[in-house]
Parts: structure tokens; C-alpha cells; sequence
DNA sequence: CTGTATCCGTAGGGATACTG
DNA sequence: CAGTATCCCTACGGATACAG
């Protein structure tokens, strides 16, 4: 697990890295993520898992992880339609990272507040 | 270092750790905190670790994660001015968190441009 | 159920110029 | 050096209606 050199550097403005970096860190695409690391998931319990996302973003956010080759999407052609998103393993990956980042969050958000409050 | 039960819920959209995720996973956010981690830095120092980055967003941005509690702004009042940006205790963890999903990305990255080429 | 299509407002963000 | 102030634009994202 060291910390070898890549040829990626998120910091330089063309990097490929950046794209997949904003898909990721997108405002649903974290919650998307996370909501699938626990579990697979069809449209329709990812709409409730991440609440407040539209069907429209839903739709945009796991296509573009898909396309990132983060989401699986299985479809089963039975009416009605039956479709599930799943991880890669690649997305496995990623989801425990963001999983990770939330949890450091939770950490601080009692700091947080107390900085907002002035206490 | 077990995962206890938190007051905070970051799927549910009033959650005030919502808006604190936000601000760490937006689109140059995520890169000042990473940028932050190495070391501390100074506005025009941050400016050019952040290919890319406008005065004003990082700017904007900086103010986001001061107001958060992640980020403290440190000024000497000489002529001409000297201002450096450390992160808090509370912004190492989440900056850690940043970078170890920075990473798992570099890791994904081959992959990913095997699905976007068709390999 | 699983989405697409369309309309539309807002705010995120770039460029530039200016200040202490 | 370290920012603020403006102008301005587009693309993110919400709501709604429709489709296979």
C-alpha cells in the first residue's frame, strides 16, 4: 500500500483525473456512491436512499459514473423493467474512500457548529 | 476507532452536515483541502498549487472552509501583507479523508479510460 | 417501474479591473 | 501581496409531463 508515483496529477487543470475527480465529488455523486456502497440498489430505493435528489440528476449522475466505470448497471428485460446499479469493483474502491470522508465529517461537525455559533 | 452511531445523517437533506459536505466536495474545495494538507501555504502559493483556480473562487472557497472550521487564516499585519492558510486539527482529518480518495481514484484511473476507450 | 424530454430559474464560476 | 467588486454567461439542477 505505498504511496508510489502515478502518472495522474488531479492538481494540473487537464489531468483526466479531474473529470472522474468531479463526477465523483459532485454534489449527488457522492451520495450515490455511498448509497450503493451498503448495498445494490434499484432506480426507485436509490431515489429514497439519497434524499432530495431528482429523477433527472439521479439519471445524470449514474450515467456518468457509469461511464467512469464505477456503477454496473444490470438490467433484467422483464415487464415491468427490472434494473440494478451496482459497484465495480474499481467503484468498491472509490465508495470506501467518500464513505471515509463522510465519517471524518460527522467527526468535525460539532466543531463546525461551534465555529458557526461563536461558543 | 469503531463506527458508533452519529447525530448526523448526511442522506437526509436537512442535515446541516450536508451543506459542510458540500463545501468539501466542491469542485475546488476538495483541491484546496488536498493542497492545504502538504503544508500551509499563502494565497498566491494556493493559487498556483490549484491549476486552474480563479482569485475569486479560491477566495469564495477559502472563506467555505474557514466558516467550517477546517481552515484557519493566519495574518501577520506587515507591509506588504502576509496572510497563510493551515488547516485546523479538525480539516487534517477531512484532508486526509480528501486525499486517500484522491488516491483511490489515481488507482481507478487505468481502468476507467479502459472503459471510456472500449479496451 | 424506469426512465426521457422540455422548460426554465438560479447560482456557480470566469474575466477583468481596482483597492489597501 | 492579498484580495474585493463587477459584469456576465452557461450549465447545473428542479419541476413537470410524457414514454416504453
Amino acid at each position: 500500500m505505498s504511496q508510489e508515483s502515478v502518472p495522474f496529477d488531479v492538481f494540473t487543470a487537464m489531468c483526466p483525473s479531474r473529470e472522474v475527480l468531479e463526477h465523483v465529488t459532485s454534489r449527488w455523486g457522492v451520495l450515490t456512491l455511498a448509497a450503493l456502497s451498503s448495498e445494490p440498489a434499484r432506480f426507485g430505493e436509490l431515489r429514497r436512499r439519497v434524499d432530495g435528489i431528482s429523477e433527472k440528476m439521479l439519471s445524470q449522475t449514474l450515467k456518468a459514473l457509469e461511464g467512469d466505470g464505477l456503477v454496473d448497471r444490470r438490467v433484467h428485460s422483464t415487464l415491468p423493467p427490472h434494473v440494478e446499479y451496482v459497484l465495480t469493483p474499481a467503484g468498491q474502491q472509490v465508495a470506501e474512500a467518500v464513505q471515509a470522508l463522510i465519517v471524518s465529517l460527522y467527526g468535525v461537525m460539532p466543531d463546525v457548529m461551534r465555529v458557526r455559533d461563536g461558543v
